[in-house]
DNA sequence: TCGCCTTATGTCAGTATTGACATAGCTGGT
DNA sequence: ACCAGCTATGTCAATACTGACATAAGGCGA
């Protein structure tokens, strides 16, 4: 589970748009990331539809703006859980995560 | 995100079905636990499925057989990402992933 | 321009999760 | 009964994640 210097080269040196397209990622981890990305996204697009700020959505979270935005960002140090449950809170269902997921 | 008392409660307590009958969870945090079930059961799947031993996909993973047994288990110590990041390990696709997350 | 709001990014101390280990229970074979 | 293989559960030190905070950059109306 060496993520840290993979993802991190990936997010800083170039901009993608597949998971795949750099150096050294296994099938399985690019698999891993897009889901994260995916589900990124899916966050942020609630987020804009309810038209909250990052910070509005992050009180009802318990949480804080700073970690919105990197959840948003599928940052490299936010785990699937707290995006899932992100999700879930913002009243997401399984079966649209589930959508998501595939994508 | 104050999980451990009540998935304690619900563990120890009684047996259960659906993780929507015991108290005081809320409908995201049912959704949640749901999920990491129906992950978990796809898990243990996949790995009968391949006819190995909790100790030999332990070793593919990289991990041990305690949390192998404890993933399949949906033990509250075991984040969804691993659990995720070991399905893909054992090939099962993201649209495989999705299924199990919507059921 | 200046505030104000929003988002992005880095850091840190507190907490949660991890692999490893020990151990116990169980089953099937001898 | 004993043993060997499998699974469940508890514990621990190391690592990863978390919320909070600071700060920077961009947009926008006055």
């Amino acid at each position: 589970m060496d993520k840290t210097k993979k993802a991190r080269l990936a997010k800083k040196g170039w901009t993608f748009g597949s998971a795949e397209t750099f150096l050294g990622l296994t099938p399985e981890e690019s698999a891993y990331i897009e889901i994260k990305l995916s589900l990124a996204r899916e966050l942020k697009k609630a987020r804009l539809k309810k038209g909250l700020s990052q910070t509005a959505l992050a009180s009802k979270l318990g949480s804080s703006q700073s970690r919105v935005a990197k959840m948003e960002a599928a940052d490299e140090q936010v785990s699937l859980d707290l995006i899932v449950r992100s999700l879930l809170a913002t009243g997401k269902r399984p079966r649209e995560i589930a959508r998501a997921v595939a994508k």
